[in-house]
DNA sequence: GTTGACTATTGAACAGCGTTCAAATATATT
DNA sequence: AATATATTTGAACGCTGTTCAATAGTCAAC
């Protein structure tokens, strides 16, 4: 049986990460198994602990794939629109209709444990910090006097936001209708901003006033 | 070996409880196994199944268990405050110490999978029920113009919040200093009140100007 | 062309899992 | 004492992730 150049060490790999991201769509994190992957590829389970560490080392790489596939949307929904706020909205609203339309890639993400003894490689945080980024970049322009920490802060509670309602909705913890849960984040995003907005006037004056006191 | 009469039906579906939170609390949903429980309480597997439907039967008593000990929890932190803002932050940072202090029984929570087959039993749903009902009465005061509706929507959004850093702090998927955590959601909650009072307050205007023209 | 080194691939084996259910045992009733 | 009923057992089933000796294909050297 053994096909030594059937398929290039490369080529395998994405073999295999393909197949686990079509039975993770199909059955989720919990219903994905080796032996499943290794058949969709007509390989047997022992070809798949040569190419990656084990079954979790495969849902990472796949979990990477659906980090970029958020971004990509992320990034596409926020150029379509010119005001910020607008974009931070379409933020929300797209990480939510993301979350729903890939529910177990998705919930992959999140599924997988993260153990002490085994560190998230660096690859792999970079595509979580990059998603985060994004959002401090786009709700810049709305806080201009707010310094770099407080701005991260600020985009990490509205992703924290906005992924909780994706948490409780899609594993049906705390439902809310799904044609409500876009508005919800969007009227969500807009009046967080304006609390935020008022510290930052505050902040601006202060800081006037002190230039005037000079 | 069958003891029928050294525990009721009562006392062997509590000791069943006991063990399997314990084990819980130890091992984590993940780690939790029927065989452990049932070991525990000089018990085989079987007896498991004659008391329980399955082992996620299980979890969802104990996870009922555990909910009230999270609203417990929040109630108490409310009564040691009597501003409502404060209140409101209480209930933030109450419930991050809950979900850290008792990381594998609050996680449980939302391991547990729901399957539409299998429809939440109301006993259980009343208990997630009342704990948002909790945000939202508290949060009342803060906007008295609000409606019932979106005062409701209002409270679901600071418990996604709340919830989503936890999901993401607890699961290590996207880490802040466990210290940071608490004020974080504390100023979060204050500037998502405040824009909250700001449309509350147009609200009244809008009404005042209506009653004007009246 | 044959040999030998190398390596990709296999698949049986292991220890564990949730769950089931006929059999065994203990209690209650007649 | 005999029968009926309820409780408890534990082996069995089919599944899981993971390992690793054995197999088999490939290639370089002679």
């Amino acid at each position: 049986m053994a096909r030594r150049s059937d398929h290039s060490k490369e080529e395998l790999r994405s073999m295999i990460l393909d197949a686990a991201q079509r039975n993770l769509v199909q059955a989720g994190y919990a219903g994905l198994t080796a032996r499943k992957i290794a058949s969709d590829i007509d390989y047997t389970v022992g070809t798949l602990y040569h190419n990656f560490q084990n079954l979790d080392d495969i849902v990472l790489h796949v979990n990477a794939r659906t980090l970029d596939d958020l971004y990509d949307a992320l990034r596409a929904a926020c150029e379509r629109h010119r005001e910020a706020q607008q974009r931070v909205m379409a933020i929300g609203r797209t990480y939510i209709d993301f979350a729903f339309k890939n529910r177990n890639r998705w919930s992959a993400v999140y599924d997988i444990p993260v153990r002490k003894e085994t560190p998230v490689p660096d690859w792999y945080r970079a595509r979580v910090t990059r998603n985060l980024e994004y959002v401090a970049i786009q709700l810049a322009p709305l806080v201009p006097e707010i310094n770099p920490q407080q701005l991260r802060k600020s985009a990490y509670m509205i992703w924290c936001s906005v992924h909780g309602m994706c948490v409780l909705s899609v594993g049906h913890k705390l439902e809310v209708p799904r044609a409500e849960l876009g508005v919800l984040a969007e009227n969500f995003i807009k009046d967080y901003i304006a609390g935020l907005v008022i510290r930052d006037r505050e902040k601006t004056r202060v800081v006037k006033r002190e230039a005037y006191v000079q």
